[in-house]
DNA sequence: CAACGTCATAACGCTTCCGGAACAATTATC
DNA sequence: GATAATTGTTCCGGAAGCGTTATGACGTTG
């Protein structure tokens, strides 16, 4: 069974989870630095700043900057990669796997309120 | 039957669509925006700053700069509210519809592509 | 070991956004 | 009709974003 969503409940649901966000004064993340936090959390290590930015199809300074505003966060972390010191990985962090949970848990909720 | 979607299934779908919308080269709306624009083409006019801002929890001021850009974007639209002056009422625009309704059918795709 | 790739970041000029305070325009109240 | 209240915008210094280009660090290749 596939997840079915009529176009009304699909934006319903955005509309409401990004309302739970605001109202609750989380940080006010783009859609970039979204698709960058949970793919770095929901996709297997390691990420890389060049391998974010093919897997986004954006410049890796657009990389960079996000990283460096969620990393002042504590969303995630960086760290030289040792055996090609050139990497950077993108880290997990507590306080993101925090973050990240409770979101996917607004969401579940938001999407159980959802009319028929 | 409600919408029951499991932790993974929610944060994934989130993922995908926010992915979708970068990889489409989409305008990079921040939560707030999105919030703003989806309650203005979902929920029933009249839309006023004031109105918005309560809804939201924030200051009119985040809702006339998210205002100027949506509307730079042609997303929106301004007019003054004959019966009282002082009153500004966001309008919805045809590009502004059609962003909505692609949107929607973005989360709709995605939702399908679900695992169980 | 020198020349060339590759990686991430820094620098540039510009736009947007922030919270908070002040503002002009409009309406309500006395 | 003067005063007060309400609405939306503008202004402030400061932060963060943009795309593009340049740079520095590292690895690879001749």
């Amino acid at each position: 069974m596939s997840i079915a969503l009529r176009p009304s409940q699909s934006l319903r649901l955005w509309q409401q989870v990004a309302l739970s966000e605001v109202q609750a004064g989380m940080a006010d993340l783009s859609m970039r630095q979204m698709a960058i936090l949970l793919t770095v959390y929901l996709d297997p290590p390691p990420h890389t700043v060049r391998g974010l930015a093919g897997q986004l199809g954006v410049t890796k300074p657009v990389i960079t900057r996000a990283l460096d505003t969620m990393g002042a966060l504590k969303l995630v972390g960086r760290q030289r990669d040792e055996k090609d010191r050139r990497n950077v990985l993108v880290r997990r962090t507590v306080e993101g796997a925090l973050y990240v949970e409770r979101f996917g848990d607004v969401i579940i909720a938001r999407a159980r309120e959802l009319p028929i």
